[in-house]
DNA sequence: GGTGTTTTGCTAGCCAGGCTAGCGATTCAC
DNA sequence: GTGAATCGCTAGCCTGGCTAGCAAAACACC
């Protein structure tokens, strides 16, 4: 049987960037690279290795944040905060209503929208599984020097407005069309 | 026809911990929490938009790397790097040659294996795709103050190691056994 | 030097979770 | 009151993971 390694050390050198001019920037831009890869790595073993994948999850806490705010959550309201389309969230509710992680109830107001409600079931799954890696992050976050944790959390922002700006452009040769 | 709402805000509050005692933390990890969403989302609409996924364009980065540094790599070699399986890098193999990213050359050595190496059209591609999505976060990178970029790269790197230790224990009720 | 075990890349086929297209019901604008 | 917009949903597709198992080559060992 084929099996992958789990622990693959560092890409090791980089590629291009002639000279940037700043070590320091070279090696913010490898750690990012490094968490991405963690990150991206540890979805998908969470997927494979739990019965719930990282949306599902996400999706979860952002129901149980908005349940601790008060706040309603239409399957639409949840589709723009997870970034997929209606259709695959649509796919989420039957999958974490049929766990028994959520229900739908009536929307108020509105009688053709719903509002999600995590279970009990599910604030307790969540806490348990997260739990111990939340208080995990905070430790790790708490080794930030105070003084320089704003320039962390702008950097962050600033990586993720850069993000989401990212992809469209595609100002490439005429590619296979794909079809 | 149902789109969804490519820049969702911020998720808004958090969920558990009572009292993590700092709010400078709790803003750390909601910065992480942000960067982490922005990112899947760019590579989701990386590999929607374009006709290479996430994955390959890892791949050809690891193998421009490589090249760079004069190491040869093996499918296997490949596989362990992505975190992915052999089969799924045959696929991956697959895909990259028919769309003439790369060529497959006879090992020098081992006539069962393979060596993997990049064409120019990879060069070019992976250099047009990502200079100026590199340029940008080089210039998001510079916007870190120097003295504070130390504690960002020991973060994101801690951060990238939590990540990798994480998963495994899945201490939870008796599940659904998924078969 | 033959022979069993490993390793390598591969194919076949499965499955999760995205997506688009389009639908009935309801609400909104006017 | 009526047409347009919006809601969640179903149907069905496609990508990219995965496991199982294969022939060929390399290696270990006698």
């Amino acid at each position: 049987m084929p099996r992958m390694d789990p622990t693959s050390p560092e890409p090791g050198g980089y590629w291009y960037e002639p000279d940037i001019g700043d070590d320091t920037i070279v090696g913010l831009l490898a750690a990012v690279r490094t968490f991405r890869r963690a990150d991206a790595g540890m979805r998908r073993r969470l997927g494979a290795e739990m019965d719930m994948n990282g949306t599902d999850l996400h999706a979860l806490q952002l129901l149980i944040a908005a349940q601790a705010r008060g706040d309603a959550v239409t399957p639409r309201a949840l589709s723009a905060h997870l970034a997929i389309s209606t259709a695959s969230t649509t796919k989420l509710l039957h999958r974490l209503t049929a766990s028994g992680h959520l229900t739908r109830a009536p929307h108020p107001t509105d009688r053709r929208s719903l509002v999600v409600v995590p279970t009990a079931h599910a604030h307790q799954e969540v806490r348990e599984r997260l739990a111990g890696m939340h208080a995990r992050m905070a430790e790790v976050a708490g080794g930030v020097p105070v003084e320089a944790r704003a320039a962390v959390v702008d950097f962050l922002r600033a990586m993720a407005a850069l993000l989401d700006a990212e992809v469209p452009p595609a100002p490439l040769a005429p590619r296979t069309p794909r079809a």
